[in-house]
RNA sequence: UGGGGCGUGGCCAAGUGGUAAGGCACCGGAUUUUGGUUCCGGAUACCGUAGGUUCGAAUCCUACCGCCCCAGCCA
């Protein structure tokens, strides 16, 4: 875009000019770089992508599309020791789903051979040397903030000895630490950067992608502004801790003689209430077990808002509104929310669901009838077109939450003597309510319907306060579904750096699963990856990274707003769904969040079980719940541990593998007992076999019964351990046990949809 | 007791000498077969503090206060 707008006061609507978007205006007018705009996107490949940043690929990308630019891809993989293929895969994926693709892909690694021409041009201009101090001494010399530093006593070698000891670092004639090549500048600098900032250290690792080629691996500060140079990048963009690192990017560039170098600017990072956003935070989510893995939905990885159900476009709006600026900030998560709340309501059909069902037996509706409804998928005021039919008989579900035996001032659902409006159906009223005897329960409704309000409009003009959406009870459709909520209940969760662990603020509430829930019968065709909005509860997505056998998974991505709950926060939370916590048996431990609120309360048994489980076993509450309230669950699991299993291992194949098709026979149907899925789960935790494998054997095994260890021995199952592999030094096993993690889980997942990367070499040097 | 940055309503964020945009959140009202959406309207800002320059300052000057970053052979 060499030409400025005709009129200058004209509305940029589409992005705002934040002082980035001006300055590179003033460079085009002042006719720097010749006009040109050239950016990249540099992540490090040794971790996910975020949102955060999502916001620089947003900006890097968007300024080379507003500006007739370009904007690159590249790796800045200068640490063999972190780095991985892997996550260099997952980056360009989520990369791509944003929307945004590079002009071209480069890695630092491809620029080893000419920044190592550099360094020797360094040293011969006297501007580099080679540092024979260990690590230590290196400190220690360096000074503090207030305190100069001192010169090493190696600063003054000669050129010749130099080059000499920097060739046969080079040559692998050096263990690593030995020596290191710095820059020769200022020991005294007030910019800590400046006091004779390595260059090279010596790193006898494998790279990823050069191999063992070498074993002299550049730093950050002498790759990144010198691969900006070699790409000819006009403007590079970085976050705010980089900002002493600028004046080090001027003097290596101006040192090795680059013409119209770029120029680097720095922005604040993004920061976003209720969530952490930093690898190191959120890997110890992960490695913890307090998510479930990097694409954990409530986590704000891409990967884990994509299966949130949040649009690329709505990230991508996100980031736009935000703004760009230089000040830390904090940005509220109801902004995030927004963004994805304004994308779907014009992009999700309306479909109806009932997550807490209620039954609703309509007295004057004629046993064995039905009929269909049609139902528009949208609203009037989203100008699209499509419909299905709703089937309606006598016997309906409704949400819990939409009958009140004391309604509250204000509440207009349902309510005994009341009447509301099915939504696209007819008119009822409550006649009698059902209530179990001991515990007083609503167990069901009696309702009668007005036949002439069919379609939600009474002939007579009378006004129904409510709506309130259904299922016919014979033709609704089982599902699970997950309600996610904010992963940590304090608005700030790392408050100082020295304040109390983050990890204490996580919400126990973040999760619910409702196991069965009813969704009507237009759903059994939904494609996976398909966005919803259930109308009256928010929009929802369906996960095909959770799906189990033919079962749905949808995960809430996010409510609708919701004033009524806003008015009477006490009626978001009505009796029903709050657990009924059993006083007999020993007291749950206070240290261990609440029971997240499910459909079915437990029976004194099955709460003692539960117990047992969640903290004697330590198997996640709600698996733990699932399996204390399942009898054939509970004999296998018991049956498991009994024969040596490992609870938490056994748990993963109760309660995430086998279909729940399979319990309804109860334990005498099955062919197996909790003895051969704990050889099963041992097996894979011994990495005896893989995980695709285990899944093999353990279909084999629902169908016919029989020994996994001994198909494994017949068959010659086993995995071959790579011993080179396993040489890897151990840093980087810490570094690569997550996206393992995800990858295992990736290939479990029905075929369709599958984004990530699998890693089936490396599992085995994992375990 | 060094250096580099940043401080505008609850949260983001424009504005760079002429008398405080916009978004989110919040509160009213209208419309509504989603307590959704949409549409109207509203309340919040002495622009970190204190001085100074000027007819006039969020914008210029001075001092002070607060927060963030830098002492990895990480990026």
């Amino acid at each position: 875009m060499s030409s400025s707008p005709a009129n200058p006061k004209e509305e940029e609507t589409s992005t705002p000019r934040d002082f980035i978007r001006t300055m590179i205006d003033s460079d085009l007018a002042s006719g720097q770089h010749g006009g040109r705009v050239a950016t990249r996107f540099p992540p490090e490949p040794n971790g996910y992508l975020h949102i955060g940043h999502a916001k620089s690929i947003c900006l890097n990308f968007g300024l080379a599309e507003e500006f007739g630019g370009t904007c690159n891809l590249r790796f800045d993989d200068t640490n063999p020791e972190t780095e991985d293929p892997e996550y260099a895969r997952s980056i360009q994926d989520d990369i791509r789903w944003l929307g945004f693709e590079w002009d071209s892909l480069h890695y630092t690694s491809d620029y080893f051979d000419q920044l190592y021409t550099w360094a020797l041009e360094l040293i011969e201009k006297g501007k580099a040397y080679v540092d024979s101090l260990n690590e230590e001494e290196i400190r220690a010399h360096r000074g503090t903030v207030t305190e100069a530093g001192r010169n090493s006593p190696y600063r003054d070698r000669s050129v010749e000895e130099n080059l000499d000891l920097f060739a046969r670092m080079k040559a692998g004639e050096f263990a690593d630490g030995a020596h290191v090549l710095r820059a020769k500048i200022d020991m005294a600098a007030a910019n800590m950067k400046m006091r004779d900032p390595l260059l090279y250290r010596i790193r006898h690792a494998h790279h990823y992608r050069t191999g063992d080629r070498w074993c002299l691996y550049p730093m950050y500060d002498f790759a990144h502004g010198q691969s900006d140079a070699i790409e000819r990048i006009t403007h590079s963009l970085c976050t705010l801790e980089f900002e002493n690192n600028r004046e080090l990017y001027d003097w290596l560039t101006a040192a090795i003689g680059i013409e119209d170098p770029p120029h680097q600017t720095e922005f604040a990072r993004l920061n976003i209430s209720y969530t952490v956003l930093s690898k190191r935070k959120m890997l110890e989510l992960v490695e913890g077990g307090h998510v479930d893995g990097w694409d954990d939905p409530r986590m704000a990885t891409l990967s884990g808002l994509r299966r949130r159900g949040y649009t690329p476009s709505s990230i991508r709006a996100f980031c736009d509104r935000i703004g760009m600026a230089k000040a830390n900030s904090v940005v509220d998560v109801a902004q995030l929310e927004h963004a994805i709340r304004d994308d779907l309501n014009t992009e999700a059909p309306r479909v109806l669901a009932v997550l807490r069902p209620l039954k609703v037996v309509i007295e004057n509706y004629p046993e064995g009838q039905n009929e269909e409804l049609d139902a528009p998928y949208w609203p009037h005021d989203v100008p699209k077109e499509g419909s299905r039919a709703l089937p309606f008989s006598r016997e309906l579900w409704i949400d819990r939450d939409d009958f009140s035996l004391e309604p509250p001032q204000g509440f207009f659902r349902l309510a005994p003597g009341r009447e509301v409006r099915l939504r696209y159906a007819y008119f009822i009223r409550c006649e009698r309510v059902i209530q179990d005897e001991t515990s007083g329960e609503v167990t069901e409704l009696r309702c009668t319907y007005d036949p002439a309000t069919r379609g939600g409009k009474a002939p007579d003009g009378r006004k129904v306060k409510g709506t309130i959406h259904w299922l016919s009870a014979a033709h609704a459709l089982p599902a699970e579904v997950r309600l996610y909520d904010r992963l940590f209940s304090e608005e700030n969760p790392s408050p100082a750096k020295s304040g109390p662990d983050f990890k204490q603020f996580l919400n126990p509430d973040s999760l619910e699963v409702i196991e069965r829930a009813w969704i009507e019968p237009s759903l059994a065709s939904a494609e996976p990856g398909s966005r919803f909005q259930f109308e009256r509860l928010g929009y929802f997505y369906l996960d095909s990274a959770a799906a189990r056998g033919d079962k749905k998974v949808f995960n809430r991505t996010v409510t609708l707003r919701d004033s009524w709950a806003k008015k009477r926060p006490r009626a978001a939370k009505p009796a029903q769904s709050r657990q009924p916590k059993t006083q007999r048996g020993t007291p749950p431990k206070p240290s261990q969040p609440a029971t997240p609120p499910t459909e079915r309360p437990l029976s004194p048994e099955q709460t003692l079980a539960f117990e047992y489980y969640r903290d004697e076993f330590e198997i996640p509450p709600s698996d733990a719940r699932m399996i204390a309230a399942e009898p054939v669950l509970d004999t296998l699991l018991v049956q498991a541990v009994q024969a040596g299993g490992v609870p938490t291992s056994v748990t993963r194949w109760l309660v995430h593998e086998l279909p729940a098709s399979a319990r309804e026979g109860g334990i005498e149907a099955l062919p197996f007992t909790g003895a051969e899925i704990a050889e099963l789960a041992t097996l894979l935790d011994e990495a005896t076999i893989s995980g695709p494998v285990a899944k093999k054997l353990f279909t084999e095994l629902l169908e016919t019964g029989g020994s996994p260890r001994q198909w494994v021995e017949e068959r010659g199952l086993q995995q071959i351990t790579d011993s080179a592999g396993s040489k890897r030094s151990s840093p980087a096993t810490a570094n690569k046990s997550p996206p393992t993690a995800t990858a295992r889980k990736a290939s479990s997942a029905s075929s369709s949809a599958k984004s990530w990367p699998r890693a089936e070499g490396r599992r085995i040097h994992n375990r």
